[in-house]
DNA sequence: TTTCAAATAATAGTATTACTATCATACATA
DNA sequence: TATGTATGATAGTAATACTATTATTTGAAA
């Protein structure tokens, strides 16, 4: 099995697709190791270009700005994670078993396939959980939200919001329960690595940790 | 009734404490206003300087840079709200009605009481929901927070824990429910305004539809 | 009352950040 | 051969995030 996925992110995005090129290709990854590395105060672009050997201006070619370029970053893996879901839902029927894996898939890092760019996964996971939520609590919000750039955010939380409906029909916030659960999946694996007083974290390991807590806490609401 | 409440922020937050002068305090009460209209990323302490007619030194001789201030005014939101909390829990005896009382509290904007020096609180509610996870989703978080300085979130968290404990002794998460509802209901009300397709939200009302769907919440997981 | 130190204010200065602009070159295409 | 497009090299600007210096005020000890 050797084939590749692109992720089409919305092109109001970036001044120049990254996918269209090597250097594209190039700014990515080597974004993803630096935001990881530094955290996204710190990163500029003048550090990225250096790390790889080009110019500021090269970069600004491709991005307005750090913040799009994160916004990027991170649609490209709410599209990723939308891609694995449907794969790993293929064959479940039982509603129950689908909420599941998906609490799995939000919870557990995300497992590294051989396709796409050669992005660092893990990394990306790691600036999910440290660096998402930067990309809304904007004060521009409302301005960037028209171009429609949240998108696979909405999707993937959509796509969700259905299962959580299927499961159970009568339950009032299937969409709520869902962006809550995926914001929830981060944070605790950020308290719990971090700041463990905030959970009641008792095995070293934030994932299952995080899928126990966000597994009673669905099951509960929806029965 | 004519009385004074001030709540000690930890010093490892400040240079000088901002409380113990004039000047102190009008730094927080125009930074409070200042971080409402323009977001955190583009506050800076030359604009704070010149919006109160004063200098950037005089700023920065009382916090270190702009994210410890920010620090500073969430934190002194937290102790608010637990001052608010006891004073409220006060008569019930009722666990239910504990919970339902904190749920309240959570998600309504918090009660503007002529106590304390008048900070603008309706501008803080908003800062609380749009910046207060910037203070802690920083690269330095495991430095920051051996000075202690994340302490009153933690108390809050450990005291509706302990509700949510009495009201339900086998529920095997109470921090983790804790810290999760009080995210929550600050995401759900910033998505409710901006990004409503990541909720339910029926009603133009954001904080009822917070308190709706928080309390169907932790009412559902805690039976 | 003098004096000496500490606190505060005002001013200036520096390095970095966040860009924008210009020009040269390489390479592909028509 | 001419033309377009991507990149690179260099420079420049305004704002940001600080630090340092000097002057002035205050307050407490001698």
């Amino acid at each position: 099995m050797n084939f590749k996925i692109s992720f089409n992110v919305n092109e109001a995005v970036f001044l120049r697709d990254p996918e269209s090129s090597e250097l594209g290709r190039l700014i990515i990854k080597n974004s993803i190791d630096l935001i990881n590395n530094l955290g996204f105060e710190a990163f500029t672009f003048k550090k990225l270009a250096i790390e790889m050997g080009t110019t500021e201006a090269s970069v600004y070619r491709y991005f307005e700005n750090k913040h799009r370029l994160l916004l990027y970053i991170i649609s490209w893996h709410w599209k990723y994670m939308d891609f694995l879901l449907d794969f790993q839902l293929q064959n479940i029927t039982d509603n129950k078993q689908k909420l599941k894996t998906i609490i799995k898939l939000l919870t557990q890092e995300v497992p590294i396939k051989t396709i796409g760019p050669d992005y660092n996964i893990k990394y990306l996971n790691q600036i999910v959980i440290s660096e998402s939520s930067k990309v809304y609590l904007v004060k521009e919000v409302t301005e960037i939200n028209k171009s429609e750039v949240f998108k696979p955010y909405k999707e993937l939380c959509a796509k969700i919001a259905d299962v959580i409906s299927a499961y159970n029909k009568k339950y009032p916030y299937p969409k709520s329960l869902s962006s809550t659960i995926i914001e929830a999946s981060h944070q605790q694996q950020f308290f719990s690595e971090f700041l463990p007083r905030l959970t009641d974290g008792t095995t070293k390991n934030k994932n299952e940790y995080a899928f126990m807590f966000i597994d009673n806490l669905v099951f509960g609401v929806l029965g």
